[in-house]
Order: structure tokens, then sequence, then C-alpha cells
DNA sequence: CGCGGCATCCGTAAAAGTACGGATGCCCCA
DNA sequence: TGGGGCATCCGTACTTTTACGGATGCCGCG
């Protein structure tokens, strides 16, 4: 076994499933390199943990109640500027994915990887490279060939920043009058909005909206 | 220590997340009267090693792809009738609970509940009694007392088996019309389900009823 | 500067969903 | 056997969503 004596990787570990840390922490147990220093539970206590500890490594669950996982991470990069987030979660998802590394994770890791992956994940990202596992390169590939040679194709797309947060509202049931209120822009622009959505994610329901909205982080179920 | 030379619970693990089935392994690792025979990751795998291994206790987790965990613990109950079901999900659902325990289960944990919790409810349902958590008695108790005294109030629910039918077909965004085509009843049949879906649950968006179905395990969010 | 993407706005029409009001037959159980 | 709950059906009216067609002004980028 080689292991060079002082850089034991200081992982922190945010999940609020006591049994997926658990987990964690027995596919790490026998790999003598990595020292879980602190736990967390949710993205405040994340943000305080890693502000005390500055660990090397944080594992980052990506669908937490309360604080969303790409807040938690948005915040946890000052928190902890030289920590190493690394993204976890249940769902394949694209626009996750895309937006959580653009917010600089360094990779991406999801539940039903095996521990190996995880542990590889952990590793690659303490020694400065970048881990994103097969599904999640999948999307950053596409997105990265998209944006350099982008010449016509153009069939796709990415919301835009507005019409994130109508989806979310109608994810949240919310009617077309009630998110003009809410964003204060006219009813009619709403429904444009909705149009728009609808076209770029080819889903043509509600329901569909919803479910997409809940696989992507922006809402939550509860 | 005492246990009881013979007496070790056989364990089946059932879920379909690797670092779920680890944080369990885990927390059971210390305990040496508990021992999982086998593992499985999906309801179809878990019916067949259920079936061959007829273990003493099923560690079921309810979110599964594919086969929905109501679906499997019907299946588990006949291909082991021996087996004491013990469930486990992410989200707290009174409509699940509260099915699944007609179904047969013995108990009920969360994924946030403690390790410790979990190893208390398998001992529990192992020795012939029951277990839920408290987040799930409390639905129990609350359909019990209504049950036995079922004078006025009445203000509570409870889906008939048609309208689950309904209430997945919207979620899974599909119109009244092509539900009515799906389950052979007219277009305004659907739609009356549909309103007493909505006055029953006191969810009048058909964004609220996807989320609602998503919590009850109607729908996977795949 | 022009061009493309975005946010904003508008009209119209058809489809779908929501909300009332009713009805019938079935089956279980007191 | 009678009442209650359920599944099934129906009409009518209103609201909302979906889909199509447009428009303007702003801003960044080559």
């Amino acid at each position: 076994m080689k292991d060079r004596a002082h850089s034991k990787i200081r992982l922190l570990l945010v999940d609020d499933h006591p049994v997926v840390r658990e987990g964690i922490k027995f596919s790490l147990a026998k790999k003598r390199n990595i020292d879980i220093v602190g736990e967390a539970s949710d993205g405040k206590q994340a943000i305080r943990k890693a502000k005390k500890l500055s660990p090397d490594v944080i594992l980052l669950d990506i669908n937490m109640p309360r604080v969303s996982g790409l807040e938690a991470a948005r915040r946890l990069r000052s928190a902890s500027p030289k920590s190493k987030i690394l993204a976890f979660t249940m769902h394949d998802s694209k626009e996750y994915v895309l937006r959580i590394s653009r917010l600089g994770a360094k990779g991406y890791v999801f539940k039903d990887d095996s521990p190996a992956d995880v542990v590889r994940a952990i590793e690659a990202v303490h020694k400065g490279g970048v881990y994103f596992s097969p599904r999640a390169s999948k999307h950053i590939l596409k997105e990265y060939v998209r944006a350099t040679m982008n010449t016509e194709d153009s069939t796709i797309l990415g919301l835009s920043q507005q019409e994130y947060e109508v989806l979310r509202c109608i994810a949240s049931g919310l009617s077309s009058k009630e998110i003009a209120a809410q964003l204060k822009v006219s009813a009619r622009t709403v429904d444009t909005h909705r149009e728009h959505i609808m076209e770029k994610l080819d889903i043509r329901t509600v329901a569909g909206l919803t479910r997409y909205a809940i696989r992507e982080g922006l809402v939550t179920l509860e």
C-alpha cells in the first residue's frame, strides 16, 4: 500500500439521510487515506462546518430539504473556497449537472453508482482533477461540443433565468395569473414563457413540467 | 452479550441505491444477531431472492424504479409468506403508510431515522411485533381512531382504487381523454374522478397532484 | 453596427381542466 | 332491506392552459 504519510483527505459529508452517511462511512472505513472530519444533515449546517473545518473535499447531497443543493453549493464555495465540491445525488438531471458544474463543482456522482466509484471521485477531485460519473459527463460533453462549434444545430436549449422562475412557480402549483403577480410581469408574458419552456424541454403538460422541476431540484416534494 | 445461538435474524436488503445498502450493512455490522443473507436492487430481483432465501425480515425500499414498492410488497408476501416486511422509505406519506400496512407490512421506517431505529425495527418485527416510526404511526393511529368511532367527523378520506389509477395517470401527464382510453371508461367519468380526488386531497392543481403522487410513490420521477 | 437571443407584450382560438348541478346501478353491512 | 359508499355516467358554465400568429426594446458579441 502506498500512502504518503500526511496526505489524508479531509472529507465533509453532507446528506440529510443518516443511512446514506453511514453508507459512505462504511465504504470509506477501509480507505486509510480518507478522513471524515465532519458531517452535516442540511445546507446550513454544512456551511457552518465547512467554514470551521475547511475540508479538502465536500461530498454534497443535492436533494436536501430547505436550502437547495445549488444554493448550498454557491454558499459553500465562499464559505470554504479551498474545498473541492463533489455533487452527490439520486437523479440523473442534465440541467442540474450543467448548473452545478458551472457553479464550480469538481465532480458529480450518483447514489446508485458503486461505492468504489464514489471513492475514486473523492480521490480524483482531491488531486485537483475532476470526476463525473459517466451519466453526468454525457451531459457535460454534449454541452461542450455545442458550446464550441455553435454553427447551426442549435436545437439545444437551456432555460433563461426568468423561464426557470416561471417553471418553478408552475411546478409549485401556481396559475399563470398568480405567477404574474409574484414575478410582477403581465400574465400574458408568463404564458409566453410557459410556451417557450414547453418548447425547449419538449414537455407539454403541467404534470410533466412538475416532474422535471422536481428532478431538477427547482422545487421540493414537501 | 446475550445471544441465543441459533436465532440470528436472516435479513434481505432491498434498495436500488448501493450507498444505502452499504449504510445498512454498516449499521448492522456490529449487530451479531442480524445476518444479511441477500441484497436486491429492484423489485424483481427482490422477489426472486425472497423466494430462494425466505428470509426472516425483508427491509424494503418503497421508492424504486420500475416495480412500485407497493406492488413489490404484494408479490413478496406470496413469494415468501413467512418473511416479515419492513417498509423503508424517504418520504412521510400518509397514504403510503396506510396502504402498505394494509398490505401486511409489519413496520415502517424512514431513511432519515437513526440507524439504531432501523435496527430496533428489524428486531421488533422479527420477534413478531410491529415497529412504526413515530411519523408513520401517527397516520396509523389517526386512521385507527377514525375507523373505530366512525360517527361524524368523516372529513377524512382515502381514494378509491379507480381514483388512485386516475391520479397516477394525471401525474404521468395524461389528459382526461387519454386516461379514459387507457382505463376504458368515459372521459366524463375521468373528470368526475378528478374532481373527487381534488376534493378528498384538497389539492386543486395538476402540479400539486403530481407532487402528491410522487410522494406517494404512485409514479416515479424518471 | 447588425444580428441573435432574451424579456416583454399582444390577439385569437381551440383544447383542457375546474366547478357546479344532477343521475343510476352495485355491493356491503347493519 | 335500506342506507351508504362507490363507480359510472351526464349537462352546463367558467377558467385556464395550450398553440398559433405576431410585435418591441435591450444587450452582448463579432
